[in-house]
This record gives C-alpha cells, structure tokens and sequence, in this order.
DNA sequence: GTTACTGTTGATAACTGTTATCATTATCTG
DNA sequence: CAGATAATGATAACAGTTATCAACAGTAAC
C-alpha cells in the first residue's frame, strides 16, 4: 500500500466520522509516515516542530490515537516506556524480538505460532481478538 | 513448592544480599501468597491495611519489587495499567490469555510455541533472554 | 462569499502510577 | 548492649497521558 493510499484511507474515516481535514493532521500524516518506524509522541512532536514550530504536543497525541482508531498505525506499548507508534498500511500482524542492550525493534511473523496460539485460546474456550508476543534478548549487533 | 519453602527462598536471599527480615516483610509476604493471584500494588496494599493500618504504600511497592528480584514473584504490565504480581514459586513460564471483557487472567503453557519462539529468535540471530505472549479476548464466561 | 455549526487546536492543568527523598525507627552483627 | 546501616512511612517528585477550555478553522448550506 502507498502512501497515497493510506491517505485515501484516514480521509474516508475522517469522513465517515464527521471529522474534519485540517492542515496539522496532513502535517502529521506526513511526518509520522516518512518518520523512524516505533517513534513516540515526543519523538514525532519534536521532527514535526522543526518545520512546524507552532504544533501542539497534544495535538500531535491525539492524532496518532485517531491513526490508530482509522487502522493505520499501531500502538506498541513495552512495559512502562513511553508508548511507540508504527505505521500500518494494512500490513499482516507482526511481533517483534526487542533488544534490552540496545532496544531494537526487529520484526517478525511465524505463521506457525500464530496458528498454535489460536488453537491454545481454543483449547481454553476462549476466543482470541489480537495478541501482542514480545521475546526480550541480545540482537546480533550487541553480541 | 510450599509457602514454607519460599519464605526459606527469600530468607536466603536476604541474608545473600545483607538485607534485612522485618516484621512488614513478613507481614507483605503473607499477604502476597494469600491474596489473589495477579494483584496491584493497591489491591495488596488495601487487603493488608486491614489488619495492618500502620503499612505504607511506597514498602508494600518496594517489597514487591524485592519478591521479584527474588525470583518469587513476577510483575505483569498489561498496556498502561497498573503492574500486576503474581507468586512464582519458581513455577514454569507461563503466558496469559487476557479477557477483554471482564480482564480475567487465564493461565496456559504451551511448550510448542515457546520451541518455536525460540527458533525464531536464532533465525533472526537474536538471544532470546525472556519473552511475553498476551493474547486478548473474549471468555468462556463473557461470550 | 457569508454564515452558522461544531470539530480542532494549543497551552497547560490535572491525573495516574511509580519512584525518590529523608528523617526516624528497627534490625543485625559483634 | 552498642554501633552501623537497612528499612520504614509519609509525602514530594516525576513521567507519560489525558482533560480542559477559550480561540480558531473546516465544512455545508444558503
């Protein structure tokens, strides 16, 4: 999916839900889109305010909640950090192996876990909506 | 394991690291064990102060923190919510399947997914040290 | 274009959960 | 018992997030 697209997408959902088009929200589009993959409130409010001085950190939040709510980004909470945000693009589900020396993000899918987890939930009656699988370790750069 | 066993677990830890066995340590260990499973900061804070009015908040947090780095107790963080303790035991890892409902707590184990996990990480060359699994969804009991 | 409606913004206060501070008290060792 | 120092309890500080609210701006209807 494009860019291009994705935009399509926020203006349909801005439609859809009576809300309004307004130049800090193409601004933050922007920005969080050609942005560092995983950026924080702060870290995204700081690139915008380069350009954009006059910004809000509030507003800034609050449209990265409404990128989330229109499905084109994902909230990635780790323990008691500062909430990261990750464009979407309708992509498939990723996890992600996290390194506690350096913090990397590196992001993987196994088809095969995916498929045992459901049948785990299954096998407990219950009926699984996301899930969020974290493994914590040394990446190969701080071996 | 027993309760007896664990107390022995932190005794020894405490002797290990010079620290010292206090009668409010006594006091939070017992609560802990006998409270429910997967409780706040607050929640063993206010079941205590029944019975022990004079106990402050900061050394119930910093006991449980304690029973952590003991090995007996593990601290789960679901999203921003409040940390949640739960007795270890020295028990096997286990995940969580996490009602979006009701926020019951189910445990599972699944010995598959943690090989696979495990594999995932080395094809990635990454050293897995620890991991999380949260899946959400809806109950038995909420359906 | 003008108007009216109401969603949005920006600055900042409020809030929540966690952690630090520090004077006082209590434990442990010799 | 005495000295050293860890622990406590009350509360302040802190960090990240969210709420507040007056001023502003986008949208749609005319």
């Amino acid at each position: 999916m494009t860019i291009i697209k994705a935009k399509d997408i926020l203006r349909n959902y801005l439609r859809e839900k009576g809300l309004r088009n307004t130049r800090q929200r193409e601004v933050i589009f922007d920005a969080f889109f050609s942005a560092d993959k995983h950026i924080t409130v702060e870290g995204l409010f700081n690139f915008i305010k380069r350009k954009n001085p006059g910004i809000g950190y509030a507003t800034v939040h609050r449209n990265l909640t409404l990128l989330c709510q229109s499905g084109l980004a994902d909230e990635i909470k780790i323990g008691t950090n500062k909430t990261r945000y990750e464009p979407k693009f309708g992509r498939e589900h990723h996890d992600h192996l996290i390194c506690i020396k350096c913090g990397r993000f590196i992001e993987v899918t196994d088809g095969k876990i995916e498929r045992l987890q459901d049948k785990l939930a299954e096998a407990n009656e219950f009926i699984p909506v996301r899930h969020k699988l974290e493994i914590y370790g040394i990446c190969r750069d701080c071996k």
